[in-house]
DNA sequence: CATAAGGTTAACCGATCAGTAAACGATAAA
DNA sequence: TTTATCGTTTACTGATCGGTTAACCTTATG
């Protein structure tokens, strides 16, 4: 009961920020939203970096599962699973309340290497990398390390733009950009 | 006389609210910071936002400034041109006190499209684009938007990652990147 | 010398910040 | 039925938020 309520509060608070930003939702406010007791959530969390960190650590198991069940469903031969990570992001930047990346936005507000926030957020794109280079070895490149790098600079620069023009407009470009990086790589043989 | 405290003032709260963040420095630590009275800002700026605006302004022409003076300085062959942005982007990466873009910065704080802080962080990456694509027109390019949009989608994404990672291998991985799509798009001849 | 402008310090406003304490209500096991 | 747990609401702390006001100091012009 107690762990549910805790998972409760976690998800909402995770809409919440998201939403409105890590420094502008305050505490009170954020009981308002999620219907839970300013008590109740101490009780769950001694800070509110606690609280924070730990919506971070669920969008980061919400995301990555999200994108690596996407890119399952849209592609099967292992090279065309990494132009898929491209179409799975435009689903996502048109989503209606899309409003950039959660870890872009916590480094952003909590810019200190040595903050938990902004550790856990450098965590979650090493972990993002981490499965592009696999997909890069899944489909025969030469040099996965590379190719891995090379997509997750083009889907960060992607979405920081996308949140500031047109979603649509930009999952469009970042596809094409990355349909060069991914062919750049396979002639390089 | 006037003019020239307000400069200064915009100046040095652009340093501060670089390294601090726009929420996390509020107007009496700005004061402090400063060395500008709280009397004396708000005779200059009618509120908070407006200084940020005045800052993000005076960050806007500055960093343009600097990069098309380093590129120019960098390479004079209209292609090599399109690659010294990223030799460029590599030193401010390594600069002690990198933290990221002010404009991204700005966008994750204030992320309603209606904020005028919003909206000129995209105008600073409009500008940028339109510029990219000037280069690229110059040297040559069959479809400079493209191109120039290309970059900019590297660039952003080098810079976020900077932030995250090591600077001095993102300067690096972004170099290499960036040769793939301008490689890509004269092969495309 | 008078005066007005542009700057200072300092105190103040109501609201909100993160975090705490106390009193009370529900539920469920004993 | 008793008791303990988990949640609630409400009120509170001291600090800080953005922004204002008043009294004072300095400087340059008339």
């Amino acid at each position: 009961m107690s762990a549910s309520k805790r998972d409760e509060l976690v998800q909402r608070a995770l809409k919440t920020f998201y939403q409105g930003g890590f420094h502008a939702i305050g505490m009170d406010k954020l009981a308002k939203e999620t219907g839970v007791s300013k008590t109740a959530m101490y009780k769950h969390f001694r800070t509110k970096e606690e609280l924070i960190l730990a919506t971070l650590r669920l969008r980061d198991e919400q995301f990555r599962n999200w994108l690596m069940r996407r890119v399952d469903e849209l592609a099967s031969e292992p090279k065309a699973r990494l132009l898929a990570i491209f179409d799975a992001l435009g689903e996502w930047f048109q989503e209606p309340d899309f409003k950039s990346c959660m870890f872009i936005k916590a480094s952003s507000e909590y810019q200190d290497r040595a903050s938990p926030i902004h550790a856990t957020s450098a965590e979650h794109k090493r972990l993002l990398r981490t499965y592009f280079t696999d997909l890069a070895r899944e489909a025969g490149a030469n040099d996965p390390d590379r190719l891995g790098c090379d997509l997750l600079i083009v889907k960060e620069g992607a979405i920081v733009l996308a949140h500031l023009f047109a979603p649509d407009k930009l999952a469009r470009d970042a596809k094409r950009t990355a349909e060069r990086v991914i062919e750049a790589e396979f002639a390089s043989k």
